[in-house]
DNA sequence: GATAATTGTTAGCTAAGGCTAAACTGTTTG
DNA sequence: CAAACAGTTTAGCCTTAGCTAACAATTATC
């Protein structure tokens, strides 16, 4: 449904600022930051599990709940629900392993999160603050901004 | 804690990728992202609720149920959440009101969001992807980014 | 190899942010 | 002005992602 129609009150058209989009793509935007939210942990999970197998040869829970300064009981919960997604295969009290799924899932993860750190700093953004704005960004950069961030990079390093 | 000693398995160093952060950092980092996703909702709704009184003279329940694509009941729940917390005053079934500190979250966050948006355009992103990707990088960017992201946009517009 | 330390799991709690259905209030209109 | 309609609220449900505490398994150490 639209916007109800106006009461008593009088719009102010053209006060100040950029016009209120219409009433679908609004909701579009919304949704689509909703439907991002419900991703971006078990992104981060997968991606942080590839990483660990990468860099230090095995994941393990505790590393995981230091790294995200978590609980090892939330590691324990979530790890049972990437399993149940398909997304990595455990035993318990054994390191993790990523599924083909979750291995594809990583890499795009890692992919898409060094794009945008790299654009980053390539926009002069000191490197710790990069990483941290990476970090929650990521997951809110579509498709087409990505391409446009990585040909930024590359045009602009060093 | 940091990170559990190696067992067994070697790690495989420069194999590929940057390095991981430092424990501490890499914590931090995510711990942004998580106090981030607490006030991010927050923060739309003011905002919403601003856009709404600025562009149409009032803000309704009805309104932002539209807009943000959420049931009347979610919204009606959301509103006692923000009386709670001083941002808004409200009579039943009537529309609503900033107090001063909703106003002033409403500034920063519209400022904030116009701030990636019109980055987002000057870098070359199309209007409504632009806009889909403001709404969910808004709550990401810190500070200093933002203000570089400022300068930038300055010296691209034609 | 027994015990201590570390790591992992389970149970049970909380809060947030969605939802539907039903009840209620306010506005508009025949 | 009464009935119909639009808007709002309440009740009660679900899921997710945290937490602590207690327990279980593995690994390390003496």
């Amino acid at each position: 449904m639209s916007d109800h129609q106006q009461r008593r009150i009088p719009s102010t058209p053209g006060i100040s600022g950029d016009a209120l989009p219409p009433v679908e793509q609004h909701a579009k935007q919304y949704e689509t930051v909703r439907n991002a939210h419900e991703t971006e942990l078990i992104e981060d999970y997968v991606e942080l599990i590839g990483d660990l197998i990468r860099h230090r040869g095995e994941a393990r829970a505790a590393d995981i709940s230091n790294r995200m300064a978590v609980s090892q009981a939330t590691v324990s919960k979530m790890i049972r629900r990437l399993n149940e997604l398909g997304l990595v295969t455990s035993k318990p009290y054994r390191s993790l392993f990523l599924t083909e799924e979750g291995q594809k899932m990583a890499e795009t993860s890692r992919a898409r999160h060094d794009v945008v750190l790299h654009f980053l700093r390539a926009l002069g953004v000191d490197d710790s603050t990069a990483r941290i704005d990476a970090e929650g960004m990521e997951h809110h950069v579509s498709d087409e901004t990505l391409a446009i961030m990585q040909r930024f990079t590359e045009q602009h390093q060093q």
